[in-house]
DNA sequence: ACAGACTACCTATGTTCATAGTTAGTTGGC
DNA sequence: GCCAACTAACTATGAACATAGGTAGTCTGT
């Protein structure tokens, strides 16, 4: 059900075709969320006939048309309501911490390579939230630039900070695994001491 | 296609009915992986067809009868694999990250309370995980305890060490949430000054 | 003028997972 | 002797998501 807010968080900034949300969440959106075009379009038009948002078809070169969607005032309710309601934790389902605990079987390369990976992957991800809360601060992300361009100057910084504010939480968890795949480095030489081969 | 494996991992251990993999991942393996029966019957099904696992009817009771599947050399094979191979991160979906990004839609208490709910909800996960430790260290988890019985005591440390460290790295990231809350509900504090109502 | 990249939208198929049941036997307490 | 709780296993349905295609039009550089 969360694929249907980030599409209408995404259309509280302008309106869109289907294509442009599926741009967003290839590049800087996809840092929080993605989905591919194939879930996209259906669900543009799911959210059209509950009328939450309304699709007008605008010409586009001299025979191409494409559908931009708005959302409506029930739209912006519902995704008012949806923030206003308790969020529902789902289940822990970790499939690298399932690995992490049964290193034992794995030979002690392998272990070592998969924290190096942990570390390689986080690190990279923290990069990215680094560069989108720079463009966030010195509003340079378009994305941003025009949802501000629809609302008074004296909102602008509650706007930013929540934005940059929930970029920096995945940064600092992102922190927490890279200096646990430390430790992980660590604890493969620690255990596997020289010779000794995967478990049986 | 973690859950093949995380059936093969418990089935490491020792042999199990289905009903016990069901139990085992309602409560203390849950906190690392869960599935709902109706996944795991037709999952050990297509395990035994492929050959990973062989399960056996014994009788229970009078004329109850029950399936216990026990691992196989291809089981044991194939979850070596699993573990030696590199690990694939899967693309960003976060909703309660979604969620704060856009909090100044939300009315001030709701995005008070949205923190407060994240600090209780991975303040209670880090109590399980900190008690889960405890019964990993002092080998009082009946899971572990069975799957030492049939490991030589050179090898005790090794598994023990490995799931710890597992449970520690749920932990640290856990850590890094309420952080995170907690400077939440300070930064609702700060934009929210007394009387602003929800953006508009 | 045309190839190649991009925009725009769509469909089909299969897997994973959640939710919500059903059936049948067992065990323990009163 | 019977009820409640538990053990054991199964089925049906729908949502969410991944993967892999297809069609048609547009734009850009050479």
């Amino acid at each position: 059900m969360s694929l249907r807010f980030a599409l209408l968080a995404m259309l509280t900034s302008q309106p869109m075709t289907g294509y442009d949300v599926y741009k967003n969440f290839e590049t800087s959106v996809g840092y929080v969320w993605h989905a591919p075009d194939s879930q996209i379009y259906p669900e543009l038009r799911r959210m059209e006939q509950d009328g939450l948002i309304r699709g007008e078809t605008v010409p586009w070169g001299r025979k191409g048309t494409k559908k931009r969607y708005e959302i409506t005032v029930d739209g912006v309710a519902a995704f008012r309501a949806w923030l206003n309601e308790p969020p529902q934790y789902t289940r822990e389902r970790d499939p690298l911490r399932l690995r992490a605990a049964y290193l034992e079987w794995a030979e002690p390369d392998a272990g070592r390579q998969f924290f190096r990976d942990h570390i390689d992957y986080h690190g990279g991800r923290i990069r990215d939230w680094e560069d989108m809360i720079r463009t966030l601060r010195d509003h340079t992300n378009p994305t941003l630039a025009r949802r501000l361009e629809g609302q008074p100057e004296d909102e602008w910084q509650r706007i930013v900070e929540y934005k940059v504010f929930a970029y920096e939480g995945l940064i600092e968890r992102a922190r927490a695994e890279v200096a646990w795949a430390e430790r992980g480095l660590a604890l493969v030489d620690r255990l596997e001491g020289a010779e000794r081969p995967a478990s049986s």
